[in-house]
DNA sequence: TGTACATCAGTGAACGCGCGTTCACTGATGTAC
DNA sequence: TGTACATCAGTGAACGCGCGTTCACTGATGTAC
């Protein structure tokens, strides 16, 4: 075994060992020494392969951001293009997927914010993975001409309360209207997934996966995805 | 000063300092010898008022919810009973106003759970409050024939996938079609505070107050709130 | 009004624990000639 | 192919720190008679 590919196998395991203790203990409770002996090392070993412990922190945050953006990609692109409302259902059921198989590392990025720890600019791009899949489908959408068209005066105020340049990356040239309601069937698919997961629903869930369906089809709808 | 008055004072004192606490560690940095110096005890004298690190967190926890559901309440009494928009807006807004005069009260009860406590019943109730009002308004506006009724398929198959019982207590009798939206314009406000508060937006919201009243008055028509 | 006793707030020392990070080191793996 | 040197993974001890919780105690506040 080379250097370098030992270098890679410790890595992993470092990786793989410190979310694990992410799923036990929270963000919080992460900690490097507990990582080292999972992994067999002695504590001041770990500093060879990872500088900080804000340094695993991003790490952990920068994996979980492109493993779902991943899932959700691949979600999207299985799809027919033209098959809208499937994209937009494959896209949300992928979303919610990878946060129930991976809740601690889906809290980590979706829950609160970890308490001194500031997000480095590395995180910035990988955030916005999902939201750029969903703005995808409403941009085909739009092009496609299959987009129910909001009435007049819908969307008024829009451009005051949002920075469409901003959001230009995502959803470029969407209509102001459509542009709010694509935002709330975002942040509807990540309230959704959150008070799911985080159990504030109670028992009112049934069936949760049934449930989730129809909360998609209702946004599409919001959407006027075919 | 009496015993009692002493007494109720310095509970006062401890749960202020865990407050700001909460704030600048967050839920798992909350430490009892650190309250102790802060309110000028010795860290063992904090076990007079509480019996352990987890009990003051169930404690900051329904204070939160209680705080909340208080000014959300009172946000709805405010208005005329028939002003339904009127009641939803006053309703959303205290909600996201108070989440953001207390951000990190907010995120300790929607954020991440704390891992390793497990919320006892006593949270239940008060946790309850918030979406209590926003059923109150759609049992309000059924019963006063204000709702646009959904067309007829809409709301299949909400029965297999909502457990209407256990949603009773804070929507009885409302058609599952608009149960269905009503629980969307809830998981949304949620969404939209905590992606809000927690960073996710990043730049696009030029205007947070105006783009949260838009995304109000677009739920407003999704529930049919006159 | 005064005394004897009970209650309870707060003290201070101690328990055993785990943490992040630094540092001088050993020894194995790689590289240059 | 063999030797000399550089690189780098991992060791072990140490730093200073804060934590939750227990326990025997002092001394002040309240209560009963």
């Amino acid at each position: 075994m080379g250097r370098a590919e030992h270098r890679e196998q410790q890595m992993a395991a470092i990786l793989d060992a410190a979310r694990r203790q992410l799923a036990e203990k929270g963000a919080a409770g992460l900690s490097l020494r507990e990582v080292a002996r999972e992994v067999g090392m002695v504590s001041s070993a770990v500093y060879r392969y990872v500088p900080s412990r804000d340094d695993l922190l991003t790490l952990l945050i920068t994996t979980a951001f492109d493993e779902m953006g991943e899932a959700v990609e691949q979600a999207d692109a299985a799809r027919r293009r033209t098959d809208l409302r499937g994209r937009f259902r494959a896209v949300g059921n992928a979303t919610r997927d990878w946060a129930l198989a991976h809740p601690h590392d889906y809290a980590l990025v979706y829950g609160s914010p970890v308490p001194g720890y500031a997000a480095p600019p590395t995180t910035v791009v990988p955030a916005t993975r999902v939201v750029a899949v969903l703005g995808g489908i409403v941009v085909d959408a739009a092009a496609q001409g299959r987009l129910v068209e909001p009435g007049p005066g819908a969307g008024r105020g829009v451009r005051q309360a949002f920075d469409l340049e901003a959001l230009a990356p995502v959803m470029p040239g969407v209509a102001p209207a459509l542009v709010l309601r694509a935002l709330i069937a975002w942040t509807d698919l990540f309230g959704h997934i959150s008070l799911e997961l985080f159990g504030h629903f109670g028992p009112v869930l049934a069936d949760p996966d049934r449930a989730f369906a129809l909360v998609l089809d209702e946004l599409a709808d919001l959407v006027g995805i075919g």
